[in-house]
DNA sequence: GCCAACGTTGGC
DNA sequence: GCCAACGTTGGC
């Protein structure tokens, strides 16, 4: 199983639209950076991802979804109506993809920028990589767990 | 709203 | 294939 971790403006769709999608999920759409999508194309149904809330007024973590279908194209690029309409996308040979994901959990706090900056064991998180800007990035399974530790003692703090 | 960093485009 | 111009991202 691999970890991930995916941005999305909150103001467009947040960790809460995507609860109230349910337990079968939504489509993550609008991806238009080949790399990004090169990952996503490297997800495998169980992956686990975080939610990021980026453009924001707190950007940071602020809960995990699950991957719950691979790869498949990207039906909004062929939509001159949608925002992300690419021309260059053929439905015969499709450019872009998207993978459908599931709510797992929203953490009580959210795992701020400032906070994962701190931490000294996520020092080579792709995230906090100067200047990146890539929306979709695979996390190492020793991040994964430095960054749920951080959750676990943001929640003891709460009490 | 600003702007640095980065990706993409297109003329040559 | 180079690179200037342009568009986008995203923290601040």
């Amino acid at each position: 199983m691999s970890y991930w971790l995916m941005k999305s403006e909150p103001d467009v769709f947040s960790i809460d639209d995507l609860r109230r999608k349910g337990p079968r999920g939504t489509h993550w759409d609008g991806v238009r950076n080949y790399q990004a999508r090169n990952f996503m194309r490297e997800m495998k149904p169980g992956d686990q991802a975080f939610f990021y809330h980026s453009n924001c007024k707190e950007p940071g973590i602020v809960g995990v979804m699950e991957v719950v279908r691979e790869a498949y194209p990207d039906h909004t690029a062929f939509d001159p109506k949608d925002p992300h309409f690419d021309p260059k996308s053929d439905p015969a040979r499709p450019r872009w993809y998207m993978v459908d994901v599931a709510y797992v959990e929203k953490f009580p706090r959210t795992i701020t920028l400032d906070a994962l900056r701190l931490n000294h064991s996520l020092a080579e998180m792709l995230i906090l990589r100067r200047g990146n800007r890539l929306s979709v990035t695979p996390v190492t399974a020793s991040e994964w767990k430095a960054v749920m530790k951080m959750v676990a003692s943001s929640t003891d703090h709460s009490r």
